[in-house]
DNA sequence: CTTCGTATGTCAATCGGTTGACATGTGCAA
DNA sequence: TTGCACATGTCAACCGATTGACATACGAAG
């Protein structure tokens, strides 16, 4: 491998001085920095990263801290992740860890061997703690703690709140929220918040309902859904607080015969991709991840940078009608681009 | 943050020896060692990765190449492998490049710069071939090319074999298989190789469709489905070679009204988890994907140790019947864990 | 008593860059 | 003529480990 001797060598000039070229520091004439530029080329010269990052003291890399990897939701967010923070020439590290106390901490005992330049986590539970007063440039994804933690979040309260408007502008009268651990710093607490304080205002009957951690993990909520179905047959209406959860209420639905959206209304939330392959298509709020995600790496730079960052207001959510809700749209597909 | 110096004071031993018990070289006595561990311990000791890996000239990072993150599959890959190299105290470096070569160069340039160990990819055009001259320890990953390169695949002919076997016990007399593009070293080669044969051996008449690259990406395949089904009304069988182009087939197929698994019985191949969550549940081929990111973080780790490794057989693969090829199917669903 | 295996230390180079201190030299403006 | 901005070089320390060469003990086996 070609070291920056090498390319001082071929370019005839000090070492020091390809590493002015390489940080941009100092003065330096066009002509040389040509010279050294092409030198470089010459070489195939890739300065090695371990390096760099070892005497600088940070990896220009992104701690990434996800419950899970195999999900849509946080699939997406990992891609678009990965897309900003390599615009920013920083690589991520990417750890999953499902909320036990063990994992977190050896994810973050990697980060601190790894030297990140910073974190952005989204973990379930309040195991957060651990991660918090680990002090480093971090962002929140989705938690917003009391603490005055920098975090980037959707609207969840309008999410709420759009869902039940949705739901009453469709006839429902009978309605559901269908959640995961409710805790407020999780994204859940908002949605409900603002989806019962909607139905109350328009009048509609609203019960709620929570999901165990258990089934996140799993992803199956079939036991609870088959349930709650079973013994609440005079719904008309469902607003689940992700997708995922969504996309199952629509299927045991119509495993119990009743017709969605005639019988059974359907919102879901987050507007991952799957709700477009569904028969019918899911209504649901589509959160801007891409502008959450690029959100979310600016403000770390930032932090990196040492600016100070303040409290960032919730970006806005939509609400995307599709055939869970409307009949009319049953057969009317809408894409993935038409959206973000 | 506390060095290796800091411990060898602690400990009161030279930092020779805290080296030595950090890599298990040389002689150490039981009591010494145990002294380094408390003093590491009660500095918190971690050892800097980065230094590490600067002088031991590679960084126990497994590079990892797919066309897309947010993907049913490749997520699901991700999430394995990332597992499996955590075992082995390897990071993963995580890219993910569409299939233009400036993405694949920029991410060799990246593992290259960041000294990974190794890679394991899953490209889905020839220009693997950059990687593959780029000689370091790798593994391909469903990728099965001419050239003597590691690689783990699953049993895609005997896929579509059991594809055409499944479509054939189930009454089908006219089918069809709708695959991605088309190339001998892509796994569509072999599955549709397999079921071709099968589809001849059993007397059913078959049709070959292809999808674009570009349907890949956007992974919306809904125009050339929707053409394939208007066009062809006869068809009552058909085998998507994966799970997505699978989920939109049952979606178009009820849209145009055609009973699932009444009037066309569908097939789709990986077995991933929103297989589980369609109505009815997909009938698929199950990729041990467990079993084949296991390997494949195991095959790089011998390369790593300098241990020759062969060409390895391909992993045997797994009908799953459910609903959209068998009626008494429809409604009792199967679980993520019931499998692999 | 020698010799060897075990246990540890010292020293210094090395991995491949970064950076600060300082010297030198050029050319232009005041 | 002086002074300063610009351009580059030399030197050496440093980031935090790893590693080889070599020295020095101690205890047990031969």
């Amino acid at each position: 491998m070609t070291t920056i001797k090498d390319v001082a060598k071929k370019a005839d000039v000090a070492v020091t001085t390809v590493s002015r070229v390489l940080n941009n520091r100092g003065y330096i004439s066009d002509e040389t920095r040509q010279r050294v530029y092409a030198a470089m080329e010459a070489l195939h010269y890739e300065p090695n990263e371990l390096a760099r990052s070892l005497s600088r003291k940070h990896s220009r890399t992104i701690g990434v801290l996800v419950p899970t990897i195999m999900h849509p939701f946080y699939s997406k967010l990992i891609e678009y992740v990965e897309i900003y923070a390599r615009q920013h020439e920083y690589n991520i590290l990417l750890y999953s860890a499902k909320a036990e106390k063990d994992d977190i901490q050896r994810c973050l005992v990697g980060f601190k061997a790894n030297r990140v330049s910073g974190i952005i986590w989204c973990l379930r539970t309040q195991s957060a703690a651990q991660i918090i007063k680990s002090s480093m440039p971090m962002v929140a994804f989705e938690r917003s703690l009391d603490l005055n933690i920098t975090a980037v979040c959707c609207d969840n309260l309008s999410g709420g709140f759009l869902a039940a408007k949705e739901l009453n502008d469709v006839g429902c009268k009978n309605v559901a929220i269908i959640s995961g651990t409710m805790d407020k710093n999780l994204p859940a607490g908002g949605r409900t918040e603002g989806f019962i304080g909607a139905c109350s205002q328009y009048g509609m009957k609203a019960q709620r309902f929570i999901m165990t951690e258990e089934e996140f993990i799993a992803r199956e909520y079939w036991p609870s859904l088959t349930r709650i179905l079973m013994e609440h047959p005079d719904l008309d209406g469902i607003f689940a607080t992700s997708d995922l959860i969504a996309m199952q209420v629509l299927q045991l639905a119509k495993k119990q015969g009743l017709k969605v959206p005639d019988d059974l209304k359907i919102v879901g939330f987050d507007d991952v991709e799957l709700t477009l392959f569904t028969i019918p298509q899911l209504t649901t709020i589509h959160q801007p991840l891409h502008e959450m995600c690029s959100r979310a790496v600016s403000l770390l730079m930032a932090q990196i940078a040492g600016q100070p960052v303040g409290i960032q207001e919730p970006l806005p959510v939509r609400l995307i009608k599709r055939g869970s809700t409307r009949k009319e749209l049953e057969f009317e597909f809408t894409h993935a681009n038409d959206n973000d």
